[in-house]
This record gives structure tokens, sequence and C-alpha cells, in this order.
DNA sequence: TAACATATGTTAGAGATGCTAACTTTGACA
DNA sequence: TGTCAAAGTTAGCATCTCTAACATATGTTA
């Protein structure tokens, strides 16, 4: 998953001693549990009973629990930089539309896997020992800055690029935490996403 | 061998078997160690031994481990939407200085206590258990909305007050989970706070 | 094909945790 | 002064993470 490359053929013996795929299984088998329950009351020993293998066994794929759970961040956030890259094909290079839309690709995932969004950004340690997760993070934000380069006629690397890149991510990323922790309706508000978004997108890139 | 004939030291009025103000002791422990450790290292048992007591006694004081969080949470909300409503009276009502600056408090506070931060948004969502949290988040939104309704002539409870007020807050949040969760320096942004939030602000409220 | 090496399972258990039950101490007040 | 409720305590259960020692399957090599 996280090497795709040395990714080997094995065999699938469903009622053998061994699994045929665990570690696969239990990253799915952890991202359901998270997704169900809250990435605060996941349990190695639940991801186990859900493989139905024994509460050790996790150990043989992952050095802990936290491992578990960047596994699951890292392949969440490949997951909506596939996304975000394949929309904005479908858009002006460089457009509002394409921005916007890119930000809605952003909040449509939050919504939809809240759990996963949360521990895409709220693994606290330093990720700096998992380079697939910045590696993944990275890609997400540079969908954005080839737009914003576009659009600004300037190199994506380009520390204008780069700051007026964030502040759409900023905005997003708010609207995205607000939207799953309920917030935007217990303060009453009523928006219709699509517009909305385009709206504050057009502001933000205004002078 | 547990008898009274212990050493009865100085101390406040209420000493030796009995803390004086336990619960105040144990919310103050669960800040400091959350902070220190973050949400998700925090034991009870950890506060328990920063306040003295046996791990039984915040029982006494809250129905579980949950709760001593909220009430972190809480704390912590109360707080910023005191420091808000005070740094709005700076400022001429409605203009984009008082906006960006209750906007910079809100940013600054979670700088400066991330883990806290968290707290006040990354707990559960059934926040309706727990009514003084919700009503000190409102009271944070009703400073923005106050400034908001001077600013756009109509009342604090109209809907485009409201939700141009979330498209403020919504930028304020998503910058201060980035910023704690150093996306920012990460990307290698670099921004100067107040011009940058001050520029952005303007840009939100424009038409 | 037999034998070994390695990867990947297992069981058993240590140590920590959240929380409850039952008991003890303290201070307030009739 | 005697009683009671509040707020401590100890003891202990169920559960969790993770380790150690052991067992089995798989693949390579003689």
């Amino acid at each position: 998953m996280t090497h795709p490359t040395e990714i080997k053929e094995k065999k699938i013996s469903k009622d053998g001693y061994h699994h045929g795929d665990l570690r696969a299984a239990l990253v799915e088998a952890t991202r359901k549990l998270v997704e169900e329950k809250g990435p605060d009351q996941f349990s190695v020993a639940d991801a186990c009973r859900a493989a139905g293998v024994s509460t050790a066994a996790p150990y043989r794929h992952f050095p802990d629990k936290h491992a578990m759970l960047v596994a699951v961040a890292t392949d969440g956030m490949s997951r909506l930089a596939d996304r975000a890259a394949a929309e904005a094909e479908n858009h002006k290079p460089g457009s509002v539309d394409a921005i916007a839309a890119i930000g809605e690709v952003y909040v449509r995932f939050a919504m939809a896997e809240p759990a996963v969004f949360r521990l895409m950004f709220g693994l606290t340690n330093d990720h700096s020992e998992f380079p697939d997760l910045m590696e993944a993070g990275r890609r997400c934000f540079g969908v954005l800055l080839g737009q914003m380069s576009v659009r600004l006629g300037v190199p994506p690397d380009h520390p204008t690029t780069r700051t007026r890149s964030f502040a759409l991510w900023t905005f997003v990323h708010g609207l995205s935490f607000l939207l799953i922790d309920e917030k935007a309706a217990r303060m009453q508000i009523d928006i219709d996403l699509p517009s909305w978004l385009h709206e504050n997108t057009r502001r933000l890139l205004s002078d």
C-alpha cells in the first residue's frame, strides 16, 4: 500500500495458520473501526477481533498502535491527493472554478470520512518518522500550488504562490472541521456548499 | 495502619484526609498534563498523582475521564470568549481591524494552548450533555456576530450575519489548526500573522 | 525430496488504565 | 454531642498495550 512496488504475490489461505495479507486486513479493520467509534475509542484488540487473529498478531506488522493509525491516515491522505488531482483536470487551470472545486473535494472527503480526516491532521506526534504521510500531504498541497501558480503566473515554489495557496487551504481546512464537528449546524449556519465555497474562494483570490 | 496520627502539617484550613478543593486541583492538573503530553496521552491516574490523591478520588467530582477533559475545554472556551470580547472593545465596531483582531486572539489562543484548543473542538460531537461548553462556544461566536452585525447593518441573528461571520470563523479556525499542527512550517509557509490575517479578513469581508 | 531459515501466527502474562464497591474520615449542623 | 452526607481511602475487576517464548507455514537450497 505504501510501497506498491514491494507488494508481493501472496497466496490467500483462508483457513490456515497464516492469514494471507494480515497487514492490509488490519489497516482496513482499523479504518472501519475508527470511522465507526472515533479515533479515541479505537483499540488494537478490536481490530484483532475484526480480523480474526490474536491480539499479538498486529505487532508483526506494526511497531505499535500509533503506527496502525498512521497507516490509515496515510492511506486517506493519498486518496485525497488523488481525488484533488483528478478534479483539477476537469476545470480551466488557475480558474476560480478549479480552485473552488479542489476545495470542495477536500471538504467532501472530510464529511465522508470524518474520523480518517481527523487522523490525517490530528495525530499530533512528530510526523518526520512517517515520510509516506508527509509525502502524501505534500502531494495534496501540490495540486493547489499548481493551480495557483498558473493563476498568478509565478512558479509553484514561489513564496507568493505558497502564501496565497495557504489562505485557501486554511479556509477549506477550517470549514471541514467546523462541519464535521457540527459547529455550523449548532450555530444555525445554513450554507449551500458549492456556491458558498465558490463565493469565498473568489474573495480570497481577489487582490 | 492508616491512622490519623499521621503527619498533619500546615496547609490551608482543610488538610489531611480531605483536600479542600480537589475538583479545581484536578481540572488544573488535567489542563497541565494535557498540554504537556497531548490529549491522547492523558490519564486520570496521572492527574491523581499530580494532585496527590488516590485514583478513585476524581469520581467523586466527575462521572468519568471524558468529563474531566470537557471541564478543561469549557474553561478554555470561556477564557477565549472573554479575551475576544475584551479585544473587540479596542477597535472601531464593525471595522476590518476589529474583526481581524478578534481572529488574531483566536489564533494566538490556539498557539498558546494547542492541546486545550484541540479539546475545545475535538471532543465528542454530542455536547448537548455539556451545556456550559455549548454556552461558552456561543458566547465566542456572539462576539463575532456582534461586529458583523454592526458592519452589515443587520441584526446579529440575521442569516446573512451568521453566514458572513461563519466564513471568518472558518478561516481563523483552519489557520489555527494548520499552525499548531505545523503544516505551515512544513510547507514552508512564512507569514506575518497580524498583516496576513488583516489582508485575508479584508478579502473575506469584500463583496 | 529433506532440512533449514524466516516470516508470521499463537498463548501467556506483566504492567497500566478506567471505573466500581465497600469502607473510613471529616466537618456541618440539629 | 450525635448523626449524616460529602469526600476521601483501599481493593479489585475487566480491559488494554505490548513483550516473550513458542508453533507453524512457506520457500530456498542442498
